[in-house]
DNA sequence: GTAAGCAGTTACCTTTTGGTAAGCGCCAAA
DNA sequence: TTTGGCGCTTACCAAAAGGTAACTGCTTAC
């Protein structure tokens, strides 16, 4: 009734506690429905504000300026005033934002793969009721 | 006035949209403030509900529930009934829950880096102000 | 002068998500 | 027999996230 021991529990604790710090720190920043969106369409360079709301597919304005401002704050995204007349404002990738490409690639890999267990499993429920 | 043009433009929307799509379905299955949680508590070995929601501080049992039934119906949470008197039911992560290991990785890499940057910006500002 | 684009803001509303508290049926120990 | 653990469910609420539509001031194009 006792092999629910186990070992270097402690380790484990403090490693485990930091890695979830980590990744709701990580979440906060990337989470949400738009956030990686605007993300990936500036990875494609610099953009205007309608412009970039045409890009995406479905956001309103007031969302794409509060996410903007956001992304902003967490130093990701440089809003650069242009002060000719007409005035031009363009938000662009910082350098910063760059590094978590490694987690898109991941993100999306194992998503990808994700799907298409999903459609298998829901291929097999198909047969099996057929 | 057009420097503005890019190189391989269908290519890229493609590749994206994909990416995104493939983002959007990982982020549904370890999204939201618990799914992550649990499945990282439930690393450390099956776990029965109660003791499963002492391990999980400030988890209510409603949201344990709903969040251990989506997690099953996405294939990464296996519900064990043991239908002995008392009866016992114990939750452990599939084979197909490990998959997500290298996210987590990658996430919880990027977000102590960010935390790291974060502190840095913090001090920089409070520096400048003194 | 009027329409249309730019870069947003504002007020209001709905949906989703998460939290609280209580209680249910079943069982076992004190 | 009452107390407590187990594995939940139910009803009710609150906050956050997201959506809609209208409107702002500015500028240029028709």
């Amino acid at each position: 009734m006792e092999d629910r021991k186990k070992k270097t529990v402690l380790e484990d604790d403090a490693e485990c506690k930091g890695q979830l710090n980590a990744i709701g720190d990580a979440l906060y920043v990337i989470g949400g429905k738009w956030k990686l969106r605007i993300i990936i369409a500036l990875m494609h360079g610099k953009s205007r504000f309608n412009e970039l709301q045409r890009t995406i597919a479905g956001i309103s304005s007031k969302v794409l300026a509060s996410e903007l401002k956001e992304l902003e704050l967490n130093g990701f995204v440089r809003r650069r005033v242009y002060t000719q007349t007409p005035i031009v404002i363009e938000y662009e990738l910082t350098d910063y934002a760059l590094t978590v490409r490694p987690v898109l690639t991941v993100l999306s890999e194992w998503g990808s793969m994700h799907r298409r267990k999903i459609r298998q499993v829901m291929k097999q429920e198909f047969e099996s009721k057929a």
